[in-house]
DNA sequence: ACAGATAGGTTAAGCGATTAACCACATTAA
DNA sequence: TTAATGTGGTTAATCGCTTAACCTATCTGT
């Protein structure tokens, strides 16, 4: 099994000069002759030197890691992360692999528990920048403020935000773009299903679009039209329940695909028909929803896109060498499938 | 901003006593007087110190680092890793990550190309496992044989793995299941889809028992009811036409969740009716499957479960300090929902 | 009463890099 | 001629922790 692996002594000694030597020609130092340069690389070469990351790390400070941090599911035996219920999370994470890697960046995914402490996490692995994904309890942002690190914040709007680079998509334009799509549809008792309103701002944007729809076709949003539950599948199958039984909107707009989807199979399976008993559309576009039947309609975020733009924006900030605070609004887009028609 | 971390010389000054008596305490050694102790995490708490992983991964040797690596897209204009195109692998982490959490370790996601030196990449982050999910080409495995660090492979059967932990389903046994319920409900043309057979013996197995229970059936499977193509929502959907054109098979066993997902869509969106037209049986039993109208006869595998299992092998080797090699085959089991039904 | 064990600590040498400071020698400018 | 500048290198401190080796004082058994 594995030589010990060569270490730049190693490399100093077969090249025969100084570990200095070796170091400053390996971080582009002009500091070394050709013929000597020349004379290292030989000895790179043949002992496949690498250098340790982790020594590079403790001596210049910096990991070479990017942290996302995705919620923890609040419910279920085996608490996992959101990762596992949600597609978006997949997506959004390979949007910041790509352009990580490239620079030479790794990513450490993790969960948060709101009881462990963050910070710890981050100072500990000695985090180059860190990337959280979706709502989290107040207290966390109060941690990391104190943290000198690049972070950036996806879906925050809440004001202690705005100290961070934040992404994330017009929420109301959306939201209100699916029930200009719903009223022009012939709708006028639209639901509104959600995850959580209190802690997330995100949802309660979006409530604000739709609620400006509303308002705007002289309609007044009920109380009974208003639906919460986790946003996940089950979530939304879940709540479907209360929407078939109350029967009193026609239509829904649903704050995210995944609960969407729940909804309509709980429709389906009852066999009445979507879009003909009940109109929805969802809102993110994750990749699933153009492969169901009937296709749904949705509110289209850029979620690679969305990964991307936070990679990039990390990436800045290390260039940078310090914090510093964009925000990168991306544009929504109505996809008209299959899952909404005229009442 | 934040002050600076406090370093175990912090601790140990302000404690009064040596580094290394903080060291000894922290880590359990049996050297300090509990009064000693007692001023130590008095010192610890005041200054807020948290053990640098990085200085205790050079001088240790570990990085309490598990490593998730992820075949990257083979095609698409922007290469991003699987992640965003298979909910299976979401899935999968999440169990991996549910283990390693309370375990102390964090995982690090990395897709991989076939041209880098993966090996690099494991001795610089010195990681302490690695978890190769999918199929990768034979070069690879070489290459990690070499290095000595604890390794499970998902879903590989090639002979070259058998010096790894493995963990896997019964393929073949899965195979056999999804084509014997098509067999029972009177299917006798049975078509097989699958991602490329060449550098895959998962998908092989499954082919297996797919041609088992036809043979045993005195079916002899011919070409024409083999499809194969990229896994993922458009290779099926892409497949399916083919399949709808040759119009000779009246079922379908795929070897992934995902791309009968796709299969499905392309059916029904051109007025075919599946179960009606087409019976399709996929496999894996990622959340969506039940989700879908009409929910997906699939053969299960427990993907939590074979994340969770994966991370535990991982951990044992670490526990015993070296390298050993299990096999941990779950298995399948057949999910009958809306997708199949008798001829 | 005395050697040997034990309890409780300290010192200092790594782990594998980076980098400021220093040095010797050859050029160049005044 | 002499001081200043540049070139190509080396030495050694440092990053933050672990741990073998060493030390001293007290305790134990005979």
């Amino acid at each position: 099994m594995a030589e010990k692996k060569a270490t730049i002594r190693d490399v100093a000694k077969k090249a025969g000069v100084s570990v200095a030597s070796v170091s400053y020609t390996l971080n582009g130092i002009d500091k070394v002759s050709p013929e000597t340069k020349e004379r290292i690389f030989r000895a790179i070469e043949e002992l496949n030197y690498k250098p340790s990351l982790t020594a590079q790390c403790l001596s210049k400070g910096d990991s070479k890691l990017i942290g996302i941090s995705l919620p923890i599911t609040e419910k279920g035996d085996i608490p996992g992360m959101l990762l596992e219920n949600n597609p978006f999370f997949g997506e959004f994470i390979s949007g910041v692999e790509s352009v990580t890697r490239k620079a030479g960046y790794d990513i450490l995914i993790s969960g948060v528990e709101t009881n462990e402490h963050y910070s710890d996490w981050v100072m500990r692995r000695k985090l180059d920048g860190i990337i959280m994904v979706g709502a989290y309890p107040k207290s966390i942002f109060e941690e990391i403020k104190t943290i000198d690190v690049p972070i950036v914040l996806t879906d925050t709007y809440e004001d202690y935000a705005s100290d961070f680079h934040r992404v994330m998509v017009e929420d109301e334009k959306g939201g209100y773009m699916a029930v200009k799509h719903l009223l022009e549809l012939g709708h006028r008792r639209i639901g509104y299903v959600t995850g959580s309103i209190d802690n997330s701002l995100v949802n309660y944007n979006r409530y604000s679009g739709y609620r400006k729809a509303l308002l705007e076709a002289g309609i007044t949003p009920e109380r009974e039209w208003f639906f919460e539950e986790h946003v996940t599948f089950d979530g939304g199958y879940a709540i479907a329940k209360d929407i078939m039984e109350k029967q009193n909107v026609t239509a829904v707009f649903v704050a995210a695909d995944i609960m969407a989807i729940g909804i309509i199979k709980y429709f389906l399976e009852r066999g009445k028909n979507v879009p003909g008993d009940i109109s929805v559309v969802g809102f993110d576009d994750i990749k699933i929803g153009q492969y169901m039947m009937p296709g749904l309609t949705t509110i289209r975020q850029d979620i690679i896109m969305k990964g991307r733009v936070s990679a990039e924006m990390i990436m800045k900030d290390i260039g940078l060498g310090r914090r510093t605070n964009d925000s990168f609004i991306l544009s929504p887009s109505l996809v008209i499938r299959d899952s909404t028609s005229a009442l």
